[in-house]
DNA sequence: TCAATAGTTGAACAAGTATTCAACTGTTCA
DNA sequence: TGAACAGTTGAATACTTGTTCAACTATTGA
């Protein structure tokens, strides 16, 4: 059978009650969606490859594309999608341009994410 | 003018050492991708939206839906992926779901994520 | 000056994903 | 028993996104 055209509950059936104290303390609309934008720079596999070499050294492109197995377009794509977040900086010298780990924050978050997988109990 | 061939670097060029050095201490490919997994799940404001209703009080999948003004069918599509990635937990009663959080280092995780984009230093 | 290399960028393509829609199950209650 | 509602699910659609490709800039060194 179909559902009725909306697909919304019913007004007498929902805990109107403990709706509306979470809505009450549910933080901003748009600083869970930056919450969002910040995890999801950090949901790629390519991504986290190239921040956890960073965490080790500072690296040019071609390091980091040679260590990857990865094409330096690729590899620089997803650069400025961490430059744009402030999770690296770069500097240049020469012909060469040298990334590093740009926030200490999100060097903790990422570690406590590694830790959270790889701990058992 | 066209890249070479398969855009690699050349060999004599690329910090060979420097790269030894990171590969050698580089996290297991398959980890790195499960912290990428795991991210992502946070990575889609649908869902730190629920999450962040439920760090205030368990819910069914109707409370959800009404708050988030969504479809319940919507919603039961992302706590599905927060089921199956442990991030969530159910109990039903009558005819409802009741969802809460499953899992403590998860809490720690976003709650450090949203303190590290409220505060300004 | 010019060839060679490091790196960037925009467009195109392919793969992945969130939402919608319709149909379904299971429970309640009259 | 059957109508009503909560919730789930698979397929379709629309949107997003990672990689490739080709062309481009900038720097070095011969």
């Amino acid at each position: 059978m179909k559902n009725d055209v909306f697909d919304i509950c019913e007004d007498d059936i929902v805990h109107e009650n403990v709706v509306e104290k979470v809505r009450s303390v549910l933080p901003d609309e748009d600083l869970l969606a930056d919450v969002a934008e910040l995890f999801k720079v950090f949901g790629d596999s390519t991504r986290t490859r190239i921040l956890s070499a960073l965490f080790v050294s500072e690296l040019c492109v071609c390091d980091i594309a040679t260590l990857l197995n990865m094409t330096k377009s690729a590899v620089s794509h997803q650069l400025r999608i961490l430059r744009q977040t402030k999770v690296v900086k770069n500097r240049k010298q020469g012909k060469e341009v040298y990334y590093s780990l740009d926030d200490e924050h999100i060097s903790k978050i990422y570690k406590m994410a590694l830790e959270h997988l790889t701990e058992e109990n």
